[in-house]
DNA sequence: GGGTATTAGTTGTAGCGTCAAGTATTGGAG
DNA sequence: CTCCAATACTTGACGCTACAACTAATACCC
């Protein structure tokens, strides 16, 4: 039982931030995604990756790498959006273990027609209050933070999509 | 219908990189504390604000805004920490409507048993990785955000703790 | 080419959070 | 001093996510 290394003051003010923004954004997100389009932002990220993909379709796994998300939760999402008609699921056939997931036309209706608000919902909470050089930083750091929780690169660093 | 206010490309990425880390962070919390102390994160930002207040004891309601959560939330986390024997609920003799939450001798052991290894954590995937002017701009950027997603400062300013 | 390990995905269950509703107490308004 | 509104919670039901267990197909190995 050695002695830990705790964090100094300005360590722990940023960090107790950091946790107060991780806790407070995602109910933002949801709120507003949820009131102006019945979606979660989780489903409305899932319908925006697919909605960039060459045409605009995905396999499971490659979603979920896009989205961050484990893949029983994507594949319950995906049931979900498959019953509201926004995305089809059909068996790949180069590899019939995987299965590709397709965005509809009334999925791709829903992404256009939700897209506007939830990027000013985006702008208001995130990217408004910051400087052009507060977003640089935002990328350096987030970056690095994100080379630690994933070093594998899960993480699609070639989609788009706010 | 005007036309809409769509974000750059340094924007996107940054806000790309924010999202990715909003939703693996919390998950890498979560286990580590649910593996070494069978503890939510959330549950143990409960029991480490408590640790820090005066008499161990905070009402539900500044409780809640320490630890940036919902009263019902709190409500059911605390029934959970009662059954653990890790926190007490009393009524509150000034305001009968009121209930105090008291970190208990055993809540408290269980926080400085478990800070270690929580903060080593924090440390490994957050902390570390930054350099300190890093975690200065980290600071700066977490509270224009949290001005805006907590205009009212609900978000507890005074308390402390990893 | 048979056997095993790995990969891809689905499904069931259990736990946590949100939302809506309900109770109790306090603070004002007139 | 009597209402009505607001505050401080608690509770119950529902929905979403993680975890574990399962099926199915492919890759590797000798």
């Amino acid at each position: 039982m050695t002695d830990v290394h705790w964090l100094d003051d300005n360590q722990l003010d940023a960090w107790k931030k950091f946790v107060a923004v991780v806790e407070l954004l995602p109910g933002v997100l949801d709120s507003q995604l949820q009131r102006d389009a019945e979606l979660s932002h989780f489903e409305y990220f899932v319908l925006a990756m697919l909605s960039e993909a060459p045409s605009r379709t995905l396999r499971m796994t490659a979603l979920a790498g896009a989205t961050n998300a484990t893949l029983p939760r994507l594949s319950h999402v995906a049931s979900r959006l498959e019953k509201k008609g926004f995305v089809e699921r059909t068996p790949c056939e180069e590899d019939k273990r995987a299965t590709n997931a397709r965005l509809t036309e009334l999925g791709y209706e829903k992404v256009v027609a939700t897209a506007p608000g939830h990027v000013a919902t985006v702008r208001e909470n995130v990217i408004d209050p910051l400087s052009p050089e507060d977003v640089a930083h935002l990328d350096r750091l987030m970056g690095r933070i994100l080379a630690t929780l994933d070093p594998e690169h899960r993480f699609n660093p070639g989609a788009r999509g706010a």
